[in-house]
RNA sequence: GGCGCGGUACCCAAGUGGCUAAGGGAGAGGUCUGCAAAACCUCGAUUCGCCGGUUCGAGUCCGGCCCGCGCCUCCA
């Protein structure tokens, strides 16, 4: 039975999708005003961590995940650099999925931009409006939260203490706001000169933060959908408001399942601008770091805790993915002598994979699915240095890894790469050199191998090289 | 002030009443090797932020305290 955290009901729930096998999943997506912080990726990671287990567990998962292509920050920043927003936007749209790509993040099925779908917000907005829950003011609408009684259900807030409750120095005046009440939000935005503005039934304007995860889940996953996903810090005020908003307009429940990963730090710290600590991948690409050893970083901390980022962290995730990439290579290139499967491996095969499957279905316990990762691992690595692994065992060991792989994504794309014909060139020679026991030369070889990214293993049944990344 | 997460070995990180406190990284010793690499074997917290309490028994439950972090109107 599979389990998860809902933030919801405040606590670990059997996860039962509301159509056996297939699961409908929404994770927020980015505002494409920036290139993305590895805070942003850390949860996307998770979310692809859900997603991957879903399927790997046998669900047919039908995930989408929205383009926040209009909001303030876009038109200020667009505004700022002098840029039309659509070649803004595009910007940060193509190195989003540039992140997702290089961090292995299995695509979702659809991408919804909010501009495409400003139809679908006009109805609801109607609807909203029909039915009581908003009002006009001065050409925008807004929501009033005193019509939702539910308000404030999955944040834990009640609504009379919204006002006094707010941060110090953050405290809003209601006299500022041209609302009803200060904690009404905009569903649609009066046009303003030199804004977006779309001529709608509703009159022109724009779009509100948050109706567009409200009309575009909706529209692609249902008004009850099994799964929505987004940090921490989207519980309030965005994932309650499109409670407020989906459940005024359907009169049904919106969420069955809310999971939200918490947020990722650098050296014990807030990343902030100021610190110079929002790394992009770009920023540690620059440093050498593969973004599989990332990925399994992001991926190694559960995702209710607060991951911290530090160097030293990515340095131990790039030996882990290492040691699980050594093995399948192991598998891959390794003599193996003739014979059936035997009775040691598979036991190990079907123990770990238990395990890896029992710790995942507890709310996503990574670390108990790598524990399980791990002991196939070593388990068969101590097999193979005592000779009792056939080529039918490794068979059986290789699709074993490729199945956690299709979770973990770590395991190199594609084999059969071909060496540069220079570097071929050295490793004959160095094998010329070595039988001559010119070890010198050899060593010296091996050095410009190594400085080229290339490691020499001499075995048994004779020399091999792979790739390392720096 | 409200809501929430966390303090377990040098680092990352499981474990939520009971066998010898997972796993990974780093480290030490050993096997193998021309030397390496990889792999394997061995070692590594009498102890789980602190103080009380409950219990035959607590890292795990209860109370108190200390410390770190996040969210509280648009930041994943």
């Amino acid at each position: 039975m599979i389990r998860f955290f809902d933030t919801l009901r405040g606590e670990v729930v059997p996860f039962e999708p509301l159509v056996p096998g297939e699961v409908r999943l929404y994770t927020c997506g980015p505002t494409v005003y920036n290139y993305n912080h590895i805070g942003n990726y850390r949860a996307y990671v998770f979310e692809d961590l859900l997603k991957r287990f879903l399927v790997f567990m046998g669900y047919k998962v039908v995930h989408v995940m929205n383009i926040t292509d209009v909001d303030d920050k876009i038109i200020r920043d667009a505004g700022a650099k002098g840029v039309p927003i659509a070649d803004f936007v595009k910007v940060y749209t193509d190195a989003f999925f540039e992140g997702l790509a290089a961090l292995r993040i299995a695509p979702a099925d659809r991408y919804p931009r909010a501009t495409e779908h400003i139809p679908d917000m006009v109805r609801i907005i109607q609807g909203l409006l029909a039915k009581g829950y908003a009002y006009r003011k001065d050409g925008s609408i807004y929501f009033s939260i005193a019509k939702f009684p539910g308000y404030g259900k999955l944040s834990k807030i009640k609504r009379d203490e919204l006002k006094t409750t707010s941060r110090i120095g953050a405290r809003i005046e209601a006299d500022e706001y041209e609302k009803e009440s200060a904690q009404d939000f905009a569903l649609w935005k009066a046009p303003k000169p030199g804004e977006p503005s779309w001529d709608t039934a509703l009159g022109p304007g724009r779009p509100g933060w948050h109706i567009e995860c409200s009309a575009m889940s909706s529209k692609y996953l249902g008004e009850t959908f099994d799964i929505h996903c987004g940090g921490v810090d989207n519980i309030f005020p965005h994932h309650e408001n499109e409670i407020a908003q989906s459940e005024a307009f359907s009169g049904k429940p919106f969420v069955r399942n809310w999971l939200h990963c918490h947020h990722l730090i650098v050296d014990g710290e807030k990343m902030a601008k100021s610190k110079g600590n929002q790394y992009t991948l770009a920023d540690l690409a620059a440093r050498g770091i593969s973004p599989v050893a990332l990925r399994f970083l992001l991926l190694g901390t559960h995702y209710r805790k607060v991951l911290n980022f530090t160097f030293e962290a990515v340095d131990q995730a790039k030996a882990a993915v290492q040691r699980i990439q050594d093995f399948a290579y192991e598998l891959d290139h390794r003599a193996f002598p003739e014979g059936a499967a035997g009775p040691d491996v598979s036991r190990l095969v079907a123990e770990s994979d238990r395990k890896f499957r029992q710790g995942l279905s507890d709310d996503l316990n990574i670390a108990a699915g790598l524990t399980a990762a791990f002991e196939l691992v070593r388990e068969a690595n101590a097999l193979i240095a005592r000779n009792a692994v056939g080529k039918a065992d490794a068979e059986v060991l290789k699709a074993a890894l490729r199945s956690f792989d299709r979770v973990l994504a770590v395991l190199p794309e594609a084999k059969d790469e071909t060496l540069p014909a220079d570097l071929a060139a050295l490793i004959d020679e160095r094998e010329r050199v070595r039988s001559a026991r010119d070890f010198k030369r050899a060593d010296e070889i091996r050095d410009v191998l190594l400085s080229r990214g290339i490691v020499l293993e001499d075995t048994r049944d004779g020399v091999r090289w792979k790739r390392v990344r720096q």
